[in-house]
DNA sequence: ATGGTAGTGGAACTA
């Protein structure tokens, strides 16, 4: 069995509403997990997605901030959503398709802007979500499993468009890098992105503050799709789709694909 | 060092 998942910060569902069915209609992933919803979930615009054959869901959601959906053609149950670091927000919700495959979704706190706990709580909230996500995963190690979402950080050099200029901006900061990498060891994550496409610049996501974000491509690459070694193998196709960056209204951020044959 | 844009909700917060 093959099937294709994206992982898309949407940035308001219900704002956005015409560009996820444009994402449905001409890419048609069997899984699309979203984070920025900014909706509860009884305000999601449903019907529209299940006339397009997205009639399966399991989401989180609060008013305005945050928010968590994977919208399904195949069906999925809900299997768990954690409030790690204790925020009362909206950030993870994990559903289990037929075969067996669990999906976690995330949307890792951003952090605020200066990269110092003792100055800014936000960045010491991010920081702890992490190392709870590390406790989880350590605690009950994940089988045949995949996490997507927008973690809100770039950790490899060519994740970002300048490896030296961000070093002090939050989301490529080296002790942002160290906490990401302990979530993916305690979990036996594989990074299913970079395990297809292994060099070069890669970014899911623009500003919109840039003037022309496509010509000054200064991108970071946020939303990951990562994998438990068990299925990683059977991983393939990964891709960003820029072109969305540019469609009608966007997000500040790009879909993210990739197949997996199980 | 600053300000640039966008969403929610109708000011101030978050990203």
């Amino acid at each position: 069995m093959t099937f294709t998942l994206a992982t898309w910060n949407i940035n308001s569902v219900r704002l956005r509403e015409p560009i996820v069915q444009q994402l449905m209609q001409a890419e048609a992933p069997d899984v699309l997990c979203l984070q920025e919803t900014k909706s509860p979930v009884d305000k999601i615009p449903l019907d529209g997605f299940a006339e397009l054959g997205y009639r399966h869901i399991v989401a989180r959601g609060q008013k305005g901030y945050n928010g968590v959906a994977i919208l399904s053609r195949l069906p999925i149950e809900e299997v768990a959503s954690e409030d790690f670091a204790s925020l009362g927000h909206a950030r993870h919700i994990a559903g289990r398709l037929e075969n067996g495959v669990t999906i976690h979704n995330f949307y890792v706190p951003a952090g605020g802007d200066k990269p110092d706990r003792e100055v800014n709580e936000k960045f010491g909230q991010k920081l702890d979500y992490l190392t709870e996500m590390r406790d989880y995963f350590a605690a009950t190690p994940p089988e045949k499993s995949i996490l997507v979402g927008d973690l809100n950080i770039a950790p490899r050099e060519d994740d970002v468009w300048d490896h030296k200029k961000l070093l002090k901006i939050v989301s490529h900061t080296p002790i942002e890098v160290e906490h990401l990498a302990a979530v993916q060891e305690a979990g036996n994550w594989v990074d299913v992105t970079r395990k297809d496409i292994t060099e070069g610049k890669l970014y899911s996501w623009w500003s919109y503050r840039a003037k022309d974000w496509d010509a000054a491509d200064k991108g970071r690459r946020l939303d990951h799709v990562w994998a438990t070694q068990d299925i990683a193998g059977s991983a393939h196709s990964s891709r960003v789709l820029r072109a969305a960056r540019g469609w009608e209204k966007p997000s500040d951020h790009a879909p993210v694909f990739a197949t997996f044959d199980l």
